[in-house]
DNA sequence: ACGGATTGCGCAATGG
DNA sequence: CCCATTGCGCAATCCG
């Protein structure tokens, strides 16, 4: 996931396109024989190599080198796919914990409003109870405080 | 965005990659031109007449060619840099969402602790109440609503 | 008719 | 050695 050749450009991708057509075969091979070795000077001129094998320039006509190929490309589909799909599901997850967000944030609100409410009533009583006013008759308390929402907030 | 290309595959893209860099020439002599093209038909190689579908297939040796092909490549990898930083955006910002999400738990945890507690008092001073006072059976009076279930909100 | 942006695909080098 | 991953170029589309 890191790997990067510093390096970049200077390479030849050469990309021949003959798929394996099954049953179709066509004298299709034209391609010469480029032998797309390094200018290996000495055999030690290898750095960034961690095997440093690379001995068989691999001849395109073989029929290994076709299986090769063809093996790679699916496993390059594979990948990919793969790949598209772990974004996806990044994606999903993002959306699934925005949803969350959401709702915790909803959650926080309403408690946040019962716990105000219960403070409200505290203070009042408290302030009755010092000043030993008791039944407040014009006092601007609703009766019933908040019976409504101290239910709790069982959803889910 | 995205068509669907309503059939996909069953075609075979050669990749060439001669890369005629700026300069830096080296006695490696380039891959032979293929003309991929359909087999049957006369000696016709390059069709650039009628419109039927594409255009010309533009020669692989003009300037025109390799202009276009060197743009566009530029625009690949532009387009796929971006790709992939919004990819690790989206992967970043899942992070985000999920330590938010996990400092609203703290906080709901928090807020839901206080209002127990806070119940919890009010039980008691309804208890003392009681106690105490004798509640007026069915008067035309109506006292502070009974916390029946006062008591929930444990546990998610 | 044109040019950048995307996308699918194959190749090759490289990492496990 | 095989498979997986990754960078890269090509060509076909898509999108303005």
């Amino acid at each position: 996931m890191s790997k990067p050749p510093g390096q970049t450009g200077t390479m030849e991708s050469n990309g021949l396109g003959a798929h394996h057509l099954p049953s179709q075969s066509s004298g299709l091979q034209q391609v010469p024989q480029l032998t797309l070795v390094s200018p290996s000077g000495g055999g030690k001129a290898t750095p960034p190599s961690k095997h440093g094998k690379k001995g068989a320039p691999l001849e395109r006509n073989t029929d290994e080198y076709r299986q090769r190929r063809e093996r790679n490309n699916m496993a390059v589909k594979k990948s990919r796919l793969k790949s598209k799909q772990k974004a996806q599901d990044t994606l999903q997850r993002v959306n699934q914990l925005k949803e969350e967000n959401e709702r915790l944030e909803a959650k926080i609100k309403l408690l946040t409003k019962e716990l105000s409410v219960l403070k409200d009533l505290f203070l009042e009583h408290a302030h009755n109870l010092a000043d030993n006013v008791q039944p407040p008759s014009s006092n601007g308390t609703e009766s019933a405080a908040a019976p409504s929402t101290i239910q709790d907030t069982a959803g889910q």
